[in-house]
DNA sequence: GATTGCATCTCGTCC
DNA sequence: GGACGAGGTGCAATC
């Protein structure tokens, strides 16, 4: 890792076009060749470039310069006066461990949280059901009414979550009218089997540990089921 | 701006939860008292806080920690050994100049483009127009047929705009059915109005400087006009 | 290599 | 302070 800190302007051209003018910030870059310029706050760097192919210090009518290139994308760092320079050996192989995440959500599901999220009243049929307009992240069926079930796992649940399901929704009652059979099999060695006839009127569940204000009265609006997560989760992913 | 590299191991809890086993990384603490970990890799920090409310380093056990606490969110930083301590005045007031953003390219429409972009057969009229269901970036009428326009910008034009752009259509379609009189008419002092009657077939653009594959032909498939920005655009951007 | 969708997204902006 | 959306989003998983 080189850190430098430095009086320099920066302008970048590629995706989109940038320019800062003169002032200290610091340069970090890392040994997968990647640059970023940092100001004294904000977690995001000012500039950046995460895959640059080129890395050259050149100097230019006496002034050092500092030129990133990437596939059609370069920084260009102007660097006036060095303050602070320094090479670190930062060797680190260790990978961040998350918990909590959407996936994880959707594990659990699958493994052992689907009758205590829904109390029994739900068969998990798979995951990444193909509605015909994006895939549901859970597809199930209701047990009492035979329904198929749409159900949605995020971490925090937005507005725009429920218009996806509500589109999920008429995609499927589309599908149904399209088919003759019957929906799904591949995912489980029994073939569970939702028939198209009772695809009229498919459920949808919105599952979340964090439910975004309004959300939920968005959710009743159009009858989707809002449910949080439970604790036994958390417990469940250490 | 407080830079230190350390054999460390960090946790965190708050919105997610996180694990780093020990290993040697770039601790960067910025003025603004956001905090972020470093690995010799990637853009991204292993591990960071934007708005910390306390920031303090302590000794447990003989060991040192950097605690880092927010509203409802911890880092514990487990510093085993300090490689390297540094102190840096960064001093930086300049603010990052972007150009050909999705907003300046609403502008210039607003300001100059639009006939150029729409060959005069569209009027302005407004930008975020209500439909109902989110607003539209744009809204125009048609000098022809007197049809409502709506008019999405992107810079670059996703699978997921066209849905919102059929989305917004269909909100227009019903918001027409419930009023009586007309919409539209406060952003122009000559008060320009879209008669209801004739918002039947509302026109659909998108209109991005990049089209993601695939796009222009979900375009075609829904009838809505794909519109590159031209490159005069791009010289308007300085 | 291109695409898709999550993220402790971050960060501005507008209410 | 919350909500909403853009982003040079970054990044991993998937095809």
């Amino acid at each position: 890792m080189h850190l430098i800190c430095a009086d320099c302007s920066v302008s970048y051209e590629g995706r989109g076009k940038t320019n800062i003018s003169r002032g200290v910030r610091l340069i970090v870059i890392k040994g997968d060749n990647s640059v970023q310029i940092h100001q004294d706050k904000d977690i995001k760097p000012l500039n950046y470039m995460s895959h640059s192919k080129r890395l050259d210090f050149v100097t230019i009518d006496g002034v050092r310069h500092l030129i990133v290139e990437a596939k059609s994308e370069t920084i260009d760092v102007t660097i006036y006066d060095v303050i602070f320079e320094q090479h670190l050996d930062v060797e680190d192989e260790e990978t961040l461990e998350r918990y909590g995440t959407e996936k994880q959500i959707q594990e659990w599901l699958e493994s052992s949280g689907f009758d205590l999220m829904f109390h029994g009243d739900v068969d998990f049929v798979m995951r990444e059901y193909q509605t015909g307009r994006g895939p549901v992240d859970v597809f199930g069926y209701d047990r009492h009414d035979g329904q198929a079930c749409l159900i949605e796992v995020k971490r925090v649940a937005k507005k725009s979550d429920v218009f996806q399901l509500i589109r999920y929704r008429s995609a499927l009652l589309e599908h149904a009218d399209d088919s003759e059979g019957s929906f799904v099999t591949t995912a489980r060695p029994d073939a569970l089997r939702v028939e198209c006839s009772r695809v009229q009127d498919p459920h949808m569940y919105l599952v979340a540990t964090r439910f975004r204000p309004n959300v939920r009265a968005e959710c009743e609006k159009f009858g989707i089921v809002a449910l949080k997560v439970p604790k036994e989760f958390r417990d469940a992913c250490v």
